[in-house]
RNA sequence: GUGGGUGUAGCUCAGUGGUAGAGCACUGGAUUGUGGCUCCAGGUGUCGCGGGUUCAAUUCCCGUCAUCCACCCCA
Protein backbone atom coordinates (compact mmCIF):
# COMPACT_ATOMS: atom_id res chain seq x y z
CA UNK A 1 0.00 0.00 0.00
CA UNK A 2 0.67 3.27 -0.61
CA UNK A 3 1.49 5.28 2.84
CA UNK A 4 -0.11 8.78 2.42
CA UNK A 5 -2.39 10.58 4.24
CA UNK A 6 -6.38 10.64 2.58
CA UNK A 7 -7.34 13.15 -0.39
CA UNK A 8 -7.95 16.05 0.97
CA UNK A 9 -6.60 15.71 4.17
CA UNK A 10 -3.49 16.99 5.67
CA UNK A 11 -0.70 16.34 7.90
CA UNK A 12 0.37 19.39 10.16
CA UNK A 13 4.28 19.65 11.37
CA UNK A 14 5.40 21.38 13.88
CA UNK A 15 6.70 24.58 11.57
CA UNK A 16 2.81 24.71 11.68
CA UNK A 17 1.37 23.78 14.63
CA UNK A 18 3.04 26.44 15.78
CA UNK A 19 0.72 28.42 13.73
CA UNK A 20 -2.34 26.88 14.53
CA UNK A 21 -1.85 27.42 18.31
CA UNK A 22 -1.21 31.04 18.13
CA UNK A 23 -4.13 31.37 16.20
CA UNK A 24 -6.38 29.22 18.24
CA UNK A 25 -5.06 30.56 21.36
CA UNK A 26 -6.31 33.89 20.36
CA UNK A 27 -9.78 32.81 19.15
CA UNK A 28 -10.56 31.39 22.76
CA UNK A 29 -9.48 34.30 24.44
CA UNK A 30 -11.12 36.43 22.23
CA UNK A 31 -14.29 34.98 22.40
CA UNK A 32 -14.11 34.07 26.33
CA UNK A 33 -13.64 37.50 26.61
CA UNK A 34 -17.41 37.75 25.73
CA UNK A 35 -18.92 34.79 27.81
CA UNK A 36 -18.60 31.92 25.97
CA UNK A 37 -17.20 28.62 27.14
CA UNK A 38 -15.72 25.75 25.19
CA UNK A 39 -18.71 22.85 23.77
CA UNK A 40 -16.89 19.04 22.77
CA UNK A 41 -18.85 16.81 20.52
CA UNK A 42 -18.04 14.14 19.03
CA UNK A 43 -17.17 13.99 15.06
CA UNK A 44 -20.17 11.40 14.24
CA UNK A 45 -23.41 12.37 14.57
CA UNK A 46 -26.34 10.46 12.79
CA UNK A 47 -26.66 11.41 9.53
CA UNK A 48 -30.35 12.16 10.09
CA UNK A 49 -29.39 15.11 12.09
CA UNK A 50 -27.59 17.04 9.57
CA UNK A 51 -30.42 16.56 7.02
CA UNK A 52 -32.82 18.18 9.68
CA UNK A 53 -30.85 21.36 10.45
CA UNK A 54 -28.14 21.95 8.12
CA UNK A 55 -31.01 21.11 5.15
CA UNK A 56 -32.30 18.63 2.57
CA UNK A 57 -31.62 21.32 -0.12
CA UNK A 58 -28.13 22.29 1.05
CA UNK A 59 -25.40 21.22 -1.69
CA UNK A 60 -23.37 20.10 1.77
CA UNK A 61 -25.98 17.76 2.95
CA UNK A 62 -26.69 16.32 -0.53
CA UNK A 63 -23.91 15.17 -1.93
CA UNK A 64 -20.37 16.19 0.82
CA UNK A 65 -21.13 13.79 3.47
CA UNK A 66 -18.87 11.35 4.30
CA UNK A 67 -21.34 8.34 5.80
CA UNK A 68 -21.13 4.92 6.84
CA UNK A 69 -23.17 2.47 8.30
CA UNK A 70 -23.08 0.96 11.98
CA UNK A 71 -25.10 -1.59 13.25
CA UNK A 72 -28.66 -0.68 11.41
CA UNK A 73 -27.72 3.62 11.89
CA UNK A 74 -26.30 5.84 9.46
CA UNK A 75 -23.66 7.91 10.88
CA UNK A 76 -22.11 11.03 9.19
CA UNK A 77 -18.69 12.58 9.95
CA UNK A 78 -20.07 16.31 10.62
CA UNK A 79 -19.83 18.66 7.89
CA UNK A 80 -20.26 21.61 10.34
CA UNK A 81 -20.85 22.44 14.29
CA UNK A 82 -23.87 23.89 14.47
CA UNK A 83 -26.01 21.11 14.54
CA UNK A 84 -24.31 19.51 17.17
CA UNK A 85 -24.28 22.63 19.58
CA UNK A 86 -28.08 22.32 18.75
CA UNK A 87 -28.48 18.94 19.59
CA UNK A 88 -26.82 19.42 22.78
CA UNK A 89 -28.30 22.48 23.42
CA UNK A 90 -32.11 20.72 23.67
CA UNK A 91 -30.77 17.11 24.84
CA UNK A 92 -29.65 18.81 28.14
CA UNK A 93 -32.47 21.16 28.14
CA UNK A 94 -30.42 23.78 28.47
CA UNK A 95 -33.21 26.69 28.15
CA UNK A 96 -34.61 25.71 31.61
CA UNK A 97 -31.17 26.09 32.98
CA UNK A 98 -30.15 29.37 31.93
CA UNK A 99 -31.75 32.56 30.00
CA UNK A 100 -28.97 32.31 27.47
CA UNK A 101 -26.24 29.78 26.73
CA UNK A 102 -23.22 31.01 24.93
CA UNK A 103 -21.06 27.73 23.33
CA UNK A 104 -17.82 28.04 21.18
CA UNK A 105 -16.05 24.82 19.74
CA UNK A 106 -12.54 24.37 17.30
CA UNK A 107 -12.15 21.18 15.60
CA UNK A 108 -12.22 19.18 12.35
CA UNK A 109 -15.12 19.24 10.25
CA UNK A 110 -15.74 16.92 7.13
CA UNK A 111 -17.05 17.20 3.07
CA UNK A 112 -16.16 15.60 0.09
CA UNK A 113 -15.50 18.01 -2.19
CA UNK A 114 -13.26 18.49 -4.64
CA UNK A 115 -9.97 19.99 -2.80
CA UNK A 116 -7.80 22.93 -3.47
CA UNK A 117 -6.63 25.72 -2.13
CA UNK A 118 -8.13 27.27 1.12
CA UNK A 119 -10.61 24.01 0.95
CA UNK A 120 -10.15 20.71 2.45
CA UNK A 121 -11.89 17.32 2.86
CA UNK A 122 -11.29 17.95 6.09
CA UNK A 123 -10.55 21.57 7.65
CA UNK A 124 -10.76 23.09 10.44
CA UNK A 125 -13.42 25.46 12.20
CA UNK A 126 -13.84 27.25 15.31
CA UNK A 127 -17.09 29.04 15.73
CA UNK A 128 -19.50 30.40 18.46
CA UNK A 129 -23.41 29.47 19.08
CA UNK A 130 -25.45 31.81 21.32
CA UNK A 131 -29.20 30.74 22.26
CA UNK A 132 -31.86 32.77 23.89
CA UNK A 133 -31.22 36.21 22.60
CA UNK A 134 -33.41 38.05 19.61
CA UNK A 135 -32.01 41.17 19.86
CA UNK A 136 -30.34 42.98 17.08
CA UNK A 137 -27.53 43.84 19.26
CA UNK A 138 -26.44 41.04 20.16
CA UNK A 139 -26.21 40.01 15.94
CA UNK A 140 -23.69 43.07 15.71
CA UNK A 141 -21.74 42.38 18.87
CA UNK A 142 -20.89 39.31 17.61
CA UNK A 143 -19.65 41.03 13.86
CA UNK A 144 -18.20 43.45 15.60
CA UNK A 145 -16.02 40.74 18.07
CA UNK A 146 -14.89 38.73 14.74
CA UNK A 147 -13.94 42.10 12.21
CA UNK A 148 -11.42 43.01 15.16
CA UNK A 149 -10.17 39.95 15.72
CA UNK A 150 -9.40 39.09 12.80
CA UNK A 151 -7.92 42.75 12.24
CA UNK A 152 -5.65 42.21 15.41
CA UNK A 153 -4.42 38.83 13.60
CA UNK A 154 -3.12 40.99 11.30
CA UNK A 155 -5.40 40.02 8.10
CA UNK A 156 -5.13 42.77 5.63
CA UNK A 157 -8.35 44.11 3.59
CA UNK A 158 -11.09 42.50 6.11
CA UNK A 159 -14.52 43.32 4.70
CA UNK A 160 -17.70 42.83 6.40
CA UNK A 161 -20.97 42.08 4.42
CA UNK A 162 -24.17 41.80 5.69
CA UNK A 163 -27.63 41.01 4.98
CA UNK A 164 -31.15 40.36 5.85
CA UNK A 165 -32.98 36.94 4.99
CA UNK A 166 -36.08 37.79 6.68
CA UNK A 167 -37.99 35.56 8.60
CA UNK A 168 -39.83 32.37 7.42
CA UNK A 169 -42.77 34.92 5.93
CA UNK A 170 -40.78 37.07 4.37
CA UNK A 171 -38.39 34.28 2.95
CA UNK A 172 -41.28 31.91 1.21
CA UNK A 173 -42.57 35.41 -0.26
CA UNK A 174 -39.35 36.50 -1.92
CA UNK A 175 -39.33 32.62 -2.81
CA UNK A 176 -42.16 33.66 -4.79
CA UNK A 177 -41.48 36.80 -6.07
CA UNK A 178 -38.02 34.96 -7.70
CA UNK A 179 -39.43 32.59 -9.36
CA UNK A 180 -41.91 34.86 -10.97
CA UNK A 181 -39.00 36.71 -11.80
CA UNK A 182 -36.46 34.19 -13.57
CA UNK A 183 -39.05 32.06 -15.04
CA UNK A 184 -39.76 33.79 -18.03
CA UNK A 185 -36.28 34.30 -18.43
CA UNK A 186 -35.37 30.81 -17.33
CA UNK A 187 -33.72 30.04 -20.96
CA UNK A 188 -30.86 33.03 -20.26
CA UNK A 189 -29.78 31.18 -17.02
CA UNK A 190 -27.12 28.80 -16.64
CA UNK A 191 -28.22 25.41 -16.19
CA UNK A 192 -27.21 25.34 -12.71
CA UNK A 193 -29.67 27.65 -11.85
CA UNK A 194 -32.41 26.32 -13.61
CA UNK A 195 -32.30 23.69 -11.35
CA UNK A 196 -32.18 25.48 -8.47
CA UNK A 197 -35.26 27.90 -9.27
CA UNK A 198 -37.08 24.73 -8.22
CA UNK A 199 -35.89 24.34 -4.73
CA UNK A 200 -33.48 27.40 -4.26
CA UNK A 201 -34.61 30.14 -6.25
CA UNK A 202 -32.16 32.51 -4.10
CA UNK A 203 -29.08 30.78 -4.51
CA UNK A 204 -29.30 31.89 -8.25
CA UNK A 205 -28.44 35.59 -6.72
CA UNK A 206 -24.94 34.42 -5.61
CA UNK A 207 -24.02 32.55 -8.73
CA UNK A 208 -20.76 33.65 -10.24
CA UNK A 209 -22.06 32.97 -13.48
CA UNK A 210 -21.84 35.89 -15.93
CA UNK A 211 -25.42 34.24 -17.25
CA UNK A 212 -26.94 34.25 -14.36
CA UNK A 213 -25.52 37.41 -13.36
CA UNK A 214 -27.33 39.06 -16.27
CA UNK A 215 -30.03 37.70 -15.69
CA UNK A 216 -30.06 38.91 -11.76
CA UNK A 217 -30.23 42.47 -12.98
CA UNK A 218 -33.52 43.87 -11.62
CA UNK A 219 -34.30 41.19 -9.55
CA UNK A 220 -36.63 41.57 -6.58
CA UNK A 221 -34.32 42.70 -3.58
CA UNK A 222 -34.58 40.44 -0.15
CA UNK A 223 -34.58 43.64 1.61
CA UNK A 224 -37.58 45.09 0.46
CA UNK A 225 -40.12 42.09 0.97
CA UNK A 226 -39.25 41.99 5.00
CA UNK A 227 -42.06 42.19 7.12
CA UNK A 228 -42.15 45.17 9.95
CA UNK A 229 -40.18 43.13 12.06
CA UNK A 230 -37.97 42.14 10.24
CA UNK A 231 -36.98 45.69 9.08
CA UNK A 232 -37.11 46.60 12.76
CA UNK A 233 -34.41 44.17 13.32
CA UNK A 234 -32.47 44.88 10.27
CA UNK A 235 -32.73 48.68 11.18
CA UNK A 236 -31.44 47.77 14.61
CA UNK A 237 -28.67 45.35 13.23
CA UNK A 238 -27.52 48.43 11.41
CA UNK A 239 -27.84 51.24 14.20
CA UNK A 240 -25.71 48.74 16.27
CA UNK A 241 -22.55 48.44 13.77
CA UNK A 242 -22.68 51.79 13.32
CA UNK A 243 -22.64 52.58 17.28
CA UNK A 244 -19.72 50.35 17.58
CA UNK A 245 -17.67 51.71 14.41
CA UNK A 246 -17.78 48.60 12.81
CA UNK A 247 -17.30 48.96 8.97
CA UNK A 248 -19.45 47.00 6.63
CA UNK A 249 -21.13 46.61 3.09
CA UNK A 250 -24.44 45.52 3.22
CA UNK A 251 -24.58 42.72 0.24
CA UNK A 252 -28.08 42.28 -1.05
CA UNK A 253 -26.88 38.64 -2.65
CA UNK A 254 -25.08 37.37 0.31
CA UNK A 255 -26.74 34.55 0.53
CA UNK A 256 -25.41 31.49 2.47
CA UNK A 257 -25.45 27.86 1.36
CA UNK A 258 -27.19 26.33 4.47
CA UNK A 259 -30.96 26.47 4.96
CA UNK A 260 -31.11 27.11 8.24
CA UNK A 261 -30.80 31.13 8.29
CA UNK A 262 -33.13 33.72 9.12
CA UNK A 263 -32.68 37.48 9.54
CA UNK A 264 -29.28 38.28 9.58
CA UNK A 265 -26.71 36.35 7.93
CA UNK A 266 -23.23 37.99 7.62
CA UNK A 267 -19.63 36.84 6.20
CA UNK A 268 -15.81 38.24 6.58
CA UNK A 269 -13.30 38.00 3.84
CA UNK A 270 -10.35 39.55 2.93
CA UNK A 271 -7.92 39.92 -0.41
CA UNK A 272 -4.46 38.79 -0.25
CA UNK A 273 -2.89 36.55 -2.58
CA UNK A 274 -2.37 33.63 -0.73
CA UNK A 275 -5.87 33.24 -0.21
CA UNK A 276 -6.77 31.83 -3.40
CA UNK A 277 -10.47 31.91 -5.15
CA UNK A 278 -12.05 31.07 -1.44
CA UNK A 279 -11.85 34.39 0.12
CA UNK A 280 -14.41 33.60 2.99
CA UNK A 281 -12.67 33.41 5.93
CA UNK A 282 -15.82 33.16 8.15
CA UNK A 283 -20.07 33.17 8.01
CA UNK A 284 -22.50 33.08 10.06
CA UNK A 285 -26.12 34.41 10.66
CA UNK A 286 -28.83 33.72 12.73
CA UNK A 287 -30.97 30.74 12.63
CA UNK A 288 -33.89 31.29 15.45
CA UNK A 289 -35.97 28.45 13.37
CA UNK A 290 -33.98 25.12 14.24
CA UNK A 291 -34.22 24.87 17.74
CA UNK A 292 -38.27 24.48 17.21
CA UNK A 293 -37.73 22.55 13.99
CA UNK A 294 -35.64 20.24 15.67
CA UNK A 295 -38.30 19.33 17.95
CA UNK A 296 -37.00 21.90 21.11
CA UNK A 297 -38.44 25.30 22.75
CA UNK A 298 -38.69 28.20 20.24
CA UNK A 299 -35.35 29.66 20.35
CA UNK A 300 -33.68 32.57 18.69
CA UNK A 301 -30.00 31.66 18.18
CA UNK A 302 -27.13 33.11 16.11
CA UNK A 303 -24.09 31.38 15.32
CA UNK A 304 -20.87 32.24 13.14
CA UNK A 305 -17.69 29.49 11.85
CA UNK A 306 -14.45 30.33 10.82
CA UNK A 307 -12.32 28.26 8.78
CA UNK A 308 -9.11 28.03 10.42
CA UNK A 309 -7.00 27.09 7.17
CA UNK A 310 -8.30 30.21 5.22
CA UNK A 311 -7.00 32.34 8.04
CA UNK A 312 -3.85 30.72 8.54
CA UNK A 313 -3.29 31.22 4.47
CA UNK A 314 -4.24 34.89 5.09
CA UNK A 315 -1.74 35.69 7.86
CA UNK A 316 0.64 34.25 5.57
CA UNK A 317 4.38 33.30 6.46
CA UNK A 318 4.12 34.49 10.12
CA UNK A 319 7.24 32.84 12.15
CA UNK A 320 5.93 32.24 15.21
CA UNK A 321 8.26 32.44 18.41
CA UNK A 322 8.97 29.36 20.96
CA UNK A 323 10.23 30.19 24.48
CA UNK A 324 14.27 29.85 24.66
CA UNK A 325 16.10 26.55 24.37
CA UNK A 326 18.60 25.10 26.05
CA UNK A 327 20.99 22.67 24.63
CA UNK A 328 23.06 19.84 26.44
CA UNK A 329 25.67 18.86 25.19
CA UNK A 330 27.76 16.33 27.40
CA UNK A 331 30.86 14.93 26.18
CA UNK A 332 31.65 11.49 27.16
CA UNK A 333 30.12 8.62 29.23
CA UNK A 334 30.71 10.39 32.43
CA UNK A 335 29.45 13.34 31.24
CA UNK A 336 26.29 12.04 30.16
CA UNK A 337 25.13 10.55 33.56
CA UNK A 338 25.92 13.83 34.41
CA UNK A 339 24.16 15.78 31.44
CA UNK A 340 20.43 13.92 31.78
CA UNK A 341 20.44 15.44 35.23
CA UNK A 342 21.41 18.97 35.16
CA UNK A 343 18.76 18.47 31.87
CA UNK A 344 16.28 17.73 34.65
CA UNK A 345 17.27 20.20 37.19
CA UNK A 346 17.35 23.38 34.20
CA UNK A 347 13.77 22.11 33.32
CA UNK A 348 12.86 21.82 37.23
CA UNK A 349 13.21 26.38 36.71
CA UNK A 350 10.81 26.21 33.47
CA UNK A 351 13.49 26.05 31.08
CA UNK A 352 12.89 23.95 27.61
CA UNK A 353 15.96 21.64 27.51
CA UNK A 354 16.74 19.16 25.08
CA UNK A 355 19.89 16.63 25.85
CA UNK A 356 21.92 15.65 23.17
CA UNK A 357 23.02 12.54 23.74
CA UNK A 358 24.54 11.15 20.91
CA UNK A 359 27.78 9.91 20.83
CA UNK A 360 29.46 12.39 18.47
CA UNK A 361 31.45 15.49 17.84
CA UNK A 362 31.28 18.45 19.63
CA UNK A 363 30.83 20.34 15.96
CA UNK A 364 28.38 18.22 15.39
CA UNK A 365 26.61 18.95 18.58
CA UNK A 366 27.22 22.77 18.35
CA UNK A 367 25.62 22.81 14.85
CA UNK A 368 22.71 20.73 15.74
CA UNK A 369 22.25 23.43 18.94
CA UNK A 370 22.62 26.51 16.47
CA UNK A 371 20.09 24.63 13.77
CA UNK A 372 17.47 24.04 16.66
CA UNK A 373 18.00 27.90 17.65
CA UNK A 374 19.45 27.14 20.90
CA UNK A 375 19.97 30.58 22.72
CA UNK A 376 22.32 28.44 25.17
CA UNK A 377 24.67 25.33 25.28
CA UNK A 378 25.48 23.77 28.17
CA UNK A 379 29.51 21.71 27.37
CA UNK A 380 31.22 19.95 29.73
CA UNK A 381 33.72 16.74 29.13
CA UNK A 382 36.31 14.71 31.67
CA UNK A 383 38.47 18.08 32.16
CA UNK A 384 34.61 20.00 33.22
CA UNK A 385 33.60 16.72 35.92
CA UNK A 386 37.39 17.04 37.20
CA UNK A 387 36.89 20.60 37.91
CA UNK A 388 33.42 20.83 38.58
CA UNK A 389 32.40 23.29 36.07
CA UNK A 390 30.49 23.21 32.75
CA UNK A 391 31.00 25.69 29.80
CA UNK A 392 27.72 27.66 29.54
CA UNK A 393 28.33 29.03 26.23
CA UNK A 394 25.48 32.05 24.89
CA UNK A 395 24.96 31.10 21.63
CA UNK A 396 23.29 34.47 20.92
CA UNK A 397 26.05 37.06 21.96
CA UNK A 398 28.91 34.36 21.16
CA UNK A 399 29.88 34.39 24.94
CA UNK A 400 31.59 31.39 26.79
CA UNK A 401 31.92 31.08 30.53
CA UNK A 402 33.11 28.71 33.19
CA UNK A 403 30.38 28.15 36.12
CA UNK A 404 29.57 25.57 38.07
CA UNK A 405 26.66 23.23 37.61
CA UNK A 406 24.60 24.58 40.37
CA UNK A 407 25.53 28.37 39.45
CA UNK A 408 24.76 27.47 35.47
CA UNK A 409 20.97 26.58 36.69
CA UNK A 410 20.91 29.80 38.44
CA UNK A 411 21.97 31.79 35.79
CA UNK A 412 19.70 30.48 32.93
CA UNK A 413 16.64 30.09 35.34
CA UNK A 414 16.86 34.06 36.01
CA UNK A 415 17.73 35.11 32.45
CA UNK A 416 15.09 33.48 31.21
CA UNK A 417 12.80 34.56 33.93
CA UNK A 418 12.11 37.82 31.55
CA UNK A 419 11.74 36.42 27.91
CA UNK A 420 10.51 38.62 24.97
CA UNK A 421 6.38 37.85 25.33
CA UNK A 422 5.95 34.99 23.14
CA UNK A 423 2.09 34.67 22.91
CA UNK A 424 0.30 31.32 22.82
CA UNK A 425 3.00 29.42 21.91
CA UNK A 426 4.29 27.22 24.89
CA UNK A 427 5.07 23.74 23.44
C1' G B 1 -18.93 15.84 -10.67
C1' U B 2 -16.17 19.19 -14.69
C1' G B 3 -11.70 21.68 -16.79
C1' G B 4 -6.42 22.82 -16.85
C1' G B 5 -1.24 22.44 -14.88
C1' U B 6 2.42 19.34 -12.61
C1' G B 7 4.80 14.44 -11.15
C1' U B 8 13.08 13.66 -11.83
C1' A B 9 17.71 13.09 -5.08
C1' G B 10 15.17 14.23 1.78
C1' C B 11 13.35 19.49 -0.13
C1' U B 12 13.02 23.22 -4.37
C1' C B 13 13.68 22.40 -9.30
C1' A B 14 16.80 22.12 -14.21
C1' G B 15 17.50 18.62 -18.27
C1' U B 16 18.06 15.08 -22.61
C1' G B 17 15.42 9.82 -28.02
C1' G B 18 21.62 7.04 -26.31
C1' U B 19 20.91 4.22 -18.84
C1' A B 20 20.61 12.15 -15.10
C1' G B 21 22.14 17.30 -12.94
C1' A B 22 22.13 22.02 -9.70
C1' G B 23 21.01 24.58 -5.23
C1' C B 24 19.56 23.69 -0.36
C1' A B 25 19.74 20.08 3.48
C1' C B 26 22.76 16.15 5.68
C1' U B 27 27.80 13.96 7.18
C1' G B 28 33.07 14.51 7.55
C1' G B 29 37.38 17.61 7.12
C1' A B 30 40.20 22.52 7.07
C1' U B 31 39.91 23.80 13.35
C1' U B 32 42.85 16.48 18.68
C1' G B 33 36.72 19.45 22.45
C1' U B 34 33.71 24.96 20.14
C1' G B 35 28.08 26.68 16.19
C1' G B 36 26.46 30.45 12.62
C1' C B 37 30.33 32.79 7.57
C1' U B 38 33.97 30.51 4.10
C1' C B 39 36.52 26.50 1.53
C1' C B 40 37.14 21.13 0.39
C1' A B 41 35.16 16.19 0.15
C1' G B 42 31.09 12.53 0.33
C1' G B 43 26.03 9.71 -1.11
C1' U B 44 21.31 8.53 -2.67
C1' G B 45 17.41 8.17 -7.69
C1' U B 46 11.99 1.90 -9.44
C1' C B 47 13.05 9.94 -13.60
C1' G B 48 4.68 8.45 -10.28
C1' C B 49 2.69 3.61 -12.27
C1' G B 50 1.19 0.47 -16.64
C1' G B 51 1.25 -0.19 -21.75
C1' G B 52 2.72 1.37 -26.83
C1' U B 53 6.26 3.36 -30.75
C1' U B 54 11.69 2.66 -31.29
C1' C B 55 17.86 -0.65 -32.09
C1' A B 56 17.25 2.41 -27.66
C1' A B 57 12.11 6.01 -23.77
C1' U B 58 13.25 9.69 -17.97
C1' U B 59 12.36 12.23 -22.90
C1' C B 60 7.40 10.76 -27.89
C1' C B 61 2.11 8.54 -27.66
C1' C B 62 -2.05 6.32 -24.84
C1' G B 63 -4.02 5.04 -20.27
C1' U B 64 -3.95 5.35 -15.05
C1' C B 65 -2.95 7.24 -10.21
C1' A B 66 -1.49 11.25 -7.23
C1' U B 67 -1.14 16.32 -6.45
C1' C B 68 -2.01 21.52 -7.34
C1' C B 69 -5.19 25.33 -9.30
C1' A B 70 -9.99 26.69 -11.07
C1' C B 71 -15.43 25.76 -11.72
C1' C B 72 -19.28 24.08 -8.53
C1' C B 73 -20.04 24.68 -3.36
C1' C B 74 -18.52 26.66 1.15
C1' A B 75 -15.31 28.09 6.22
Amino acid sequence: MKLRAVKGMNDILPDETRRWQRLEHVFRRTVEAYGYEELRTPVLEQKELFEKSTGETSEVVQKQMFTLERSGETLALRPEGTPSAARVYIGQSMHAREPETRWYYVGPMFRAEQPQRGRYRQFHQAGCELYGNPGPVCDAEMIDMLYRMLVDLGIPNVQVNVNSLGGPNARSLYRERLRAFFEPKRAELSPHAQERLADNPLRILDSKDPRDRAASDGAPVLLDVLDEDDQAHWRGLLQALDALGTPYTVDPRLVRGLDYYTRTCFELTAQTGELGSQNALLGGGRYDGMIESLGGPKTPAIGFAMGLERILLALGELEVARPELCFVAPLGEHAALEGVVLARRLRDRGLRVVLDGRDNSLKSKLRRANSMGARWCLVFGDSELDRKIVQVKDLTAHKQEELSPEEAVERLAAENAQPPGAVGSRP
